[in-house]
DNA sequence: CAATGCATAAACAATC
DNA sequence: AGATTGTTTATGCATT
């Protein structure tokens, strides 16, 4: 299905987010591989069966799950991604650009992680908050599940026991964990539907950062995919996992055991581990001598024990303090043919989990070196102007952060790089309050404004990127694009508010700026109403206002459109998730869409000095129909970042106490801006 | 370096 | 009276 996915289409060579809106498109399908019924139709018939597989897996689960984020954080922390995000852009699908197969790399990428992606690209924060929802949804589902299996489990390990008792035999017991992998399974979907969704995230924290840094491409990343924690887990399972193997299946207990208690190396006894452990990097065993030792070394400290109970799967006896759990864990969960099954399901399990982590960070990897070059190779820009870049910066911004400038890299190999320095950290806080910073449009450049914000209005809607279009651009288009090509302030405030994310925050500010140019600029004319006043456009005077300047240089207008489109909007949830997580990360304010504008609608409205007003709707509905692209192999210039994310915390700072409404972002947040334009 | 364009801030008045 | 709308001035930055 995937296959088919990307080898349905022709790709415009230069359009990431062209990729995404096609890989989006196609993606409607695996989505439905995330429900997790599944787990709970086959749960009924195979519970019985399923003593502790499920605990102990969900045990390791857990831990593992910690290992992999701590591994993505890492990454994070390395401050690697190149990539820019595409727009999101399920409500258009006419704008679906086909993706050439020679583009993708079909295996590298399931269906779910693409939708995924696709769905978390360009975040606004209540899709965010959707996705984290959606997120601890599954992890209580998970709980649920949990702990119901806890309950049957009791009751079966009494069976077990029992037919253990009866004289039951190895032999079954293999059929129990046969049954217990199938389940396990089942869990495991849940599982790599949480994890995945958590890669997501962290995909998208890796996407959000930002470039800046010409010099950093994926190489860290691509190097660093494997903490060395994780690494070391690794090796510990599988050395683990092929002792065991290598011994009978009759004695692997023993083994296995003699395996853990004779390792010197007290990191290599580790089969189970908890979350703490994982995180630390901290290995243990649960053997006697082992657990000494690891006592001694991390006191009280014990992957099996958390919380006053054991955790060892399934078990979660109470111990009143260590010494007791050690007591417990020495009768309890002695050298038995059950302990010993518990291990080798979970090390399938783990191993399982391995692989999976391994081809996620496979595809990742592909993902990312696939866009990484195909957002090199195209760029050639003629000039190094850029619509981004050349949106000035504030002072303060400049000074606060000289290496985050969002300059253009407008070498080949610099295209989408991170930045690893400047503002390292952006906190949530600042990432919202990108408050009044002064920049410069590209407005001059004459980007058919109309088309541009056709072309990329889920984008605009959004992602906190400023559109790059004065304020004079903007009204005039609110204006015209209104049935009566007449407004009311508040109407230009809504559409203002309905089209930009960006401008759902300070309020004060740009609304300021709004009735400012409405009065300063001759091209708005006020008229009296019956209801009141309403502005309209002069477009003679707007046209003479504006100077055309560079009809004859397509490139320049490629550039231009595409430029803003490399930003990532910094997601607030996930930064703030980030933050919680002490991950030293750098974000744009802006995600980006390199969802290139119809070129020829471009030229023409161009040609037109915008004089008639083109339907954004038409743009809207003919996705491929640029031939200006054909012409022109589009060059994507790696557009620097959005100015704001340069802007970092300092800027906030000094911007904060000049902005009377800074504090106001919710001014329209959830204010339903559909009144003018509907 | 000056001129220009634009963003931002703010004072102020008129109106709702 | 307070909010909104509209006008105007000032300032700073970037581009030309």
């Amino acid at each position: 299905m995937f296959q088919c996915v990307f080898s349905s289409g022709v790709l415009q060579p230069h359009s990431t987010s062209c990729l995404f809106k096609h890989l989006f498109y196609h993606s409607a399908t695996p989505a439905s591989q995330k429900q997790p019924e599944p787990i709970y139709s086959k749960k009924t018939e195979i519970q019985r069966q399923t003593v502790r597989a499920h605990s102990v897996k969900l045990f390791v689960f857990s831990a593992l799950q910690v290992a992999r984020q701590l591994l993505l954080q890492q990454q994070q922390q390395q401050q690697v991604s190149g990539l820019k995000s595409p727009k999101r852009n399920d409500k258009q699908p006419a704008l679906q650009v086909p993706v050439s197969v020679a583009m993708m790399t079909p295996q590298v990428i399931t269906p779910q992680q693409m939708q995924q992606i696709l769905q978390q690209q360009v975040l606004s924060p209540q899709q965010l908050q959707v996705l984290l929802q959606q997120q601890q949804a599954l992890m209580l589902q998970q709980q649920q599940l949990q702990e119901f299996y806890k309950k049957q489990q009791e009751q079966l390990q009494l069976q077990l026991l029992q037919q253990q008792h009866a004289g039951k035999q190895p032999k079954e017991q293999q059929q129990v964990a046969t049954q217990q992998l199938a389940f396990q399974q089942q869990l495991l979907q849940m599982q790599q539907l949480q994890q995945q969704h958590l890669l997501s995230l962290q995909r998208q924290g890796l996407l959000t950062i930002q470039p800046g840094q010409p010099a950093l491409p994926l190489q860290p990343l691509a190097q660093g995919m494997i903490p060395t924690e994780l690494q070391q887990l690794w090796k510990e399972v599988t050395s683990a996992h092929s002792a065991e193997e290598s011994t009978g299946s009759n004695h692997s207990s023993l083994d296995l055991t003699t395996t853990c208690v004779s390792s010197s190396a007290p990191s290599k006894t580790s089969l189970i581990m908890n979350p703490h452990a994982s995180t630390n990097g901290q290995l243990s065993v649960h053997t006697p001598k082992r657990e000494s030792l690891s006592h001694e070394e991390h006191p009280h400290s014990h992957p099996l024990y958390g919380h006053g109970v054991c955790k060892w799967p399934g078990c979660e006896a109470v111990c009143e303090d260590f010494q007791s759990f050690l007591k417990h864990l020495n009768s309890e969960h002695a050298l038995d043919d059950r302990s010993t099954a518990q291990c080798r399901v979970q090390m399938q399990v783990v191993q399982q989990l391995e692989l999976q982590l391994a081809k996620d960070k496979e595809r990742l990897q592909a993902m990312m070196t696939h866009l990484h070059v195909k957002s090199t190779e195209p760029k050639a820009a003629p000039q190094p102007l850029n619509l981004v870049s050349s949106v000035t910066l504030s002072k303060s911004a400049s000074e606060a952060s000289p290496q985050s400038l969002p300059h253009t890299p407008t070498t080949p190999t610099a295209p989408i790089t991170p930045v690893t320095q400047g503002p390292s950290v952006i906190t949530t806080t600042s990432m919202h309050t990108v408050g009044p910073i002064r920049r410069r449009y590209s407005d001059k450049y004459n980007v058919p404004i109309s088309s541009d914000i056709a072309q990329n209005q889920e984008f605009y809607k959004n992602a906190e990127v400023r559109p790059p279009f004065t304020y004079a651009s903007l009204i005039r288009q609110a204006i015209l694009e209104s049935p009566e090509k007449q407004l009311t302030l508040n109407e230009i405030y809504n559409w203002f508010t309905r089209m930009f994310a960006y401008f759902r925050r300070n309020a004060a500010t740009w609304k300021n700026a709004v009735r400012h140019n409405l009065s300063l600029h001759k091209c708005f004319v006020r008229v009296e109403n019956v209801k009141g006043a309403v502005w309209t456009v002069d477009e003679v005077e707007f046209q003479k206002r504006r100077p055309q300047k560079i009809s004859g240089n397509p490139s320049l207008i490629k550039n231009m459109q595409s430029s803003h489109a490399y930003c990532t909007p910094l997601n607030a949830a996930l930064q703030a998730s980030m933050a919680e997580n002490s991950i030293p990360l750098y974000t744009t304010a802006s995600m980006g869409n390199p969802t290139l504008g119809n070129l020829a609608s471009a030229i023409r409205e161009e040609l037109n000095g915008a004089m008639e007003h083109t339907n954004s709707n038409e743009s809207d509905s003919s996705p491929g129909r640029s031939p200006m692209q054909a012409v022109h192999p589009v060059h994507v210039k790696e557009e620097p970042l959005d100015p704001e994310e340069a802007e970092g915390p300092l800027s906030l700072v000094t911007t904060a106490n000049h902005s009377p409404d800074f504090d106001h972002d919710r001014d329209y947040e959830d204010e339903p801006v559909n009144e003018d334009m509907e």
